[in-house]
DNA sequence: AAAGGTACTATGCATGGCCAAGTACTATTG
DNA sequence: CAATAGTACTTGGCCATGCATAGTACCTTT
């Protein structure tokens, strides 16, 4: 149990959220998501990311189209599905309640009254 | 791919910082931390809690002592290690970091420039 | 045509949350 | 004192995800 892993595990579910996230404002590509996720210093791997969008499309909340590119073999564009949308409110949902969940407990002895 | 496993998955590792920090505020057993935790709306079940103090305990970042119980059977009261209070510091910045690059991500699309 | 870069695919492992069933101790009740 | 109920902790197995690693395929450059 060391701190590398723990980082890892909680890093599990979320990016899933963010992915969607990062699709949701328009037509990307796998290499613009790793882009954007490493400007916010979520630091994510090809290993992870494309399973993970294999998923999301499997289970319908993602597509794609292919788009040929200038430089190199052709992408994948990604963008939410209505289901897409319907489960990133979800998520959201999800997300803003967990963060303020582990805030009323990680700041429990922060609080005077 | 639905909500309610997305939901299970998001809890990795933040479960195990939240009940680190409820060890440090001092000696606690099995039974308040679900109180807090569910005081705090993170619903956690005992098969989920248990197996985490013991590896919590095996990794030698909490301690506990056997203290008798007029109502039942005597209860495990943890406390941190020093060692354990090292790794919570860690977890702190570890948690601090991803809510801040989740947020960078997921607020993208309302700031305004 | 050879080399290098880009984009995507596939396989298998490790981990933690959860379910479910089980053990063990105490207090209460008839 | 046996039976029941409540409390506290234990154990084994399942599943999904992040990741490492290796591989395929396409394009441009030289």
């Amino acid at each position: 149990m060391n701190l590398e892993n723990t980082q890892v595990q909680m890093r599990k579910g979320i990016l899933e959220y963010c992915i969607l996230h990062i699709i949701s404002r328009g037509e990307v590509y796998a290499s613009d998501m790793l882009d954007e996720l490493t400007a916010a210093r979520m630091i994510v791997v090809e290993g992870t990311l494309y399973p993970l969008l294999t998923r999301l499309k499997n289970s319908g909340l993602v597509e794609y189209k292919w788009v040929e590119s200038k430089s190199g073999p052709p992408r994948k564009y990604y963008t939410l599905t209505d289901s897409g949308t319907r489960f990133l409110h979800g998520l959201t949902e999800t997300w803003d309640d967990l963060v303020h969940s582990t805030n009323q407990i990680t700041q429990k002895s922060k609080t005077i009254y």
